[in-house]
DNA sequence: GCAGTTATGGTATAAGTGACTAAAATAGTG
DNA sequence: CACTATTTTAGTCACTTATACCATAACTGC
């Protein structure tokens, strides 16, 4: 990445043309099919040019008012009904000819960019509802199966893929979609599902979130088919608060 | 951050107004200045309105053809002269009301929203020549004495120094910004600017890093002043690729 | 030569990691 | 009801890593 400045030549007498933008939200929205151990992407089916026909990650442009984080929640609220997640923003695309609708050979004036500010969301899966508003086609594929899809969005569902794998090694944010309580059976399901089995076995991975402290027995028991009736364990974000700072890894 | 949907009303008969963008970047521009062992951060005076006679982070509007990172490459070749950084995109700022140019109270046809992609880069502060454009003043503050900056700059200074702190911790950029061959006590220097002295002390500190591998002993030493001359390693890029997976943590 | 300074190479103890084992508490089965 | 399969729970043990600290080496300046 060193020395890797730009010569562009300057043009003093004419002042260089600013691109026009067209700023857009897309959301990499994943959840964790704890069932049948699948870690699942929100894809929707365009309807319009261009990729008429492909699967895309849900988006849709900013509106007056509305702030970034408010569109990106807009749009998840617009395809799936749910009251627990997790969002933020992810990166923004933002390079020329990134969506064939910017005039190849137009007059500079017509020179139109689009801008996706790509957002990233762990929903919950029991609880979240899929939105079939009629015609259009909305599905959760499981990431290994994932089709191309239009525009530069496998390109911008591998980053959040990248992100959820640290997001969930580095923070709490599994206790945001998972029930408000829980056994550690559920929690270890989760992350072997995204993360893979390789990262620990579970019972290292119980002693060592037990140790962090900020998961609260709350005395009740579950059982739930065969086996030894699990404990009820709640998140406790007070004393996760305090540990915070230090340089904390679950996995 | 659960349950944070918005409920936003819908006008079933009037299409939503979309919002019209300048969209520019901004760079927070780190250097670390080790004979005097402080960290700074390069802002250039404005010269127009809005925020007129405050010190900005420097920034520039995106031109056609040009991508977000190209352009952010061109701002800083812009203010500095500098053969050896690092760079990438750190965030997307973009809520409304966050540049007093947008029309407060304007029709919506005037509503025009200010975006700012921000890039965060380290580059090598020996070799940094400002460029000093006649009128325009520019200058290295260090970090704890960053006055208010224009727009909402500081905040984005603030979201910066926390990814220099983690980059640094998790990644190689130190050796971007180091010369080709460099002594552990310029390594340790380094980061005891940026990250305290309390990390680690330097005796565990260069076993540490010594021990991971990517650190190659050149055999030659260097004698600057009093003390034992130490000696010279240079950064081996294929042996760190190698390791790259494995969870490396340098501090 | 001596004091001061910086680099280097340790040690000892504590803490953490990873693979593995065994017991406890349930459901299902014949 | 005894038995087995299953799942949770609670460890052990060898090994590695972390942290604090120390002793020595190799230089500079006086």
């Amino acid at each position: 990445m060193a020395g890797k400045l730009q010569k562009t030549p300057d043009h003093p007498l004419s002042k260089p043309a600013l691109a026009d933008f067209k700023v857009g939200v897309d959301n990499v929205i994943f959840s964790v099919d704890t069932d049948q151990n699948r870690l699942l992407v929100l894809v929707v089916m365009r309807h319009e040019a261009p990729y008429l026909g492909y699967w895309s990650l849900p988006g849709t442009l900013v509106r007056q008012g509305e702030s970034l984080e408010d569109a990106a929640y807009r749009v998840l609220a617009e395809k799936i009904r749910v009251n627990n997640l997790y969002l933020e923003q992810l990166y923004t695309f933002g390079g020329p000819r990134r969506d064939p609708r910017e005039a190849p050979h137009a007059p500079p004036t017509f020179d139109v960019r689009y801008l996706s500010i790509s957002h990233f969301a762990l929903v919950r899966f029991a609880e979240a509802e899929l939105i079939a508003d009629g015609v259009s086609g909305i599905a959760w594929y499981p990431l290994a199966q994932v089709p191309q899809l239009a525009f530069d969005h496998n390109q911008i569902l591998s980053y959040g893929y990248q992100r959820l794998r640290n997001k969930l090694e580095y923070s709490p944010i599994a206790f945001d979609v998972l029930p408000d309580t829980f056994t550690l059976g559920d929690l270890y399901q989760l992350y072997t599902t995204v993360l893979g089995e390789a990262f620990s076995d579970y019972s290292n991975f119980r002693a060592r979130l037990l140790k962090l402290g900020f998961l609260q027995d709350t005395g009740r028991k579950t059982s739930r088919g065969a086996g030894r009736p699990a404990s009820l364990y709640r998140f406790d974000a007070e004393a996760f608060e305090l540990l915070k700072d230090k340089p904390m890894v679950f996995i």
